[in-house]
DNA sequence: GTGATAACCTGGGTGC
DNA sequence: TGCACCCAGGTTATCA
């Protein structure tokens, strides 16, 4: 599941090989990934262009082109981009030709990936401030911070981390990974933790995140970097999917609940339980 | 405004 | 072996 530092991974090993090449050609084959533009017509805006930047925010893999014209595209649970595959893919929902004669393919089984555009800065400003709050490594995401936007909530903290409107580019997975790092329990309200447990928890994510940026992500089911490679996070999870495991830190028994309507993983010895 | 839930979608796993 | 069913999950829409 393309996380933050899935999409950084896949960021890091592309930047290098389109930054400054043009997309000669674009063939969009599955109309929804395109919504509400027709594939043609968001193909059109796309060719001929030169790649200037390719960013990054939260999850978003942000193709900046010239002319201020910026690709958004969103992998959600399957996307995966691979760049010169030797072999056709299954499951290709577009194609890339760069001006070089590199090729480039993203697949999508579950079809929920997205590509939507934005003409000017402004757009591109306007759609993620909608949808996206600080990034963790960003100095503006502070454990105060956090604080002040989960007063007054009931919902679970494990929710909080979910909503990309409050901490950008943190899944499923990262959640319980850093949840577990800061001793929190995924069910504790948000507006009920404390500094210290904002701290901690601020500093769990970050860990966490770097942790999976470093081993070039995690790939449970479908992700792959663009060369086709697996990430290693899975091999060093502390809990997550780790159900009826030991705890690497305790030795109690991982045990697997819903929270936020997700699979949730937590070690309640290190992660109380919130009473009533 | 807030929180919970359904819907989108398909491959893989399980049970019969 | 084949079929039906369930589960996984990021985001958005909808409802209470």
């Amino acid at each position: 599941m393309p996380e933050l530092p899935e999409v950084e991974t896949i960021r890091r090993a592309l930047a290098p090989r389109v930054q400054g090449r043009r997309l000669a050609a674009v063939e969009i084959l599955d109309a929804r990934w395109s919504r509400p533009l027709a594939p043609d017509e968001l193909a059109g805006g796309l060719e001929g262009r030169r790649v200037e930047r390719l960013g990054r925010r939260g999850k978003y893999l942000l193709w900046e082109l010239e002319d201020e014209v910026t690709l958004i595209q969103h992998l959600r649970m399957t996307g995966t981009l691979l760049f010169d595959p030797p072999d056709e893919p299954s499951h290709v929902r577009v194609r890339i030709a760069l001006d070089d004669g590199h090729r480039l393919r993203y697949t999508d089984p579950r079809r929920f990936g997205t590509g939507e555009l934005a003409l000017g800065r402004a757009a591109l400003e306007a759609f993620l401030d909608a949808r996206l709050g600080p990034e963790p490594f960003d100095a503006e995401c502070t454990p105060a911070g956090l604080r002040r936007a989960a007063r007054g909530r009931t919902a679970p903290i494990k929710a909080f981390l979910l909503d990309q409107r409050r901490i950008a580019g943190v899944g499923n997975i990262y959640a319980d990974e850093a949840l577990h790092r800061a001793g929190i329990h995924p069910l504790r309200p948000a507006g009920a933790l404390r500094l210290a447990q904002w701290e901690a928890l601020h500093a769990g994510v970050v860990a966490a995140l770097q942790a999976g940026i470093d081993a070039h992500g995690a790939s449970i089911d479908d992700f792959r970097d663009p060369d086709g490679a697996r990430g290693t996070f899975q091999d060093t999870f502390l809990v997550h999917r780790r159900a009826g495991e030991p705890c690497p830190a305790c030795g109690g028994p991982v045990r697997k609940l819903v929270a936020a309507g997700r699979g949730t993983y937590v070690c309640e010895r290190c992660q109380p339980r919130p009473r009533g």
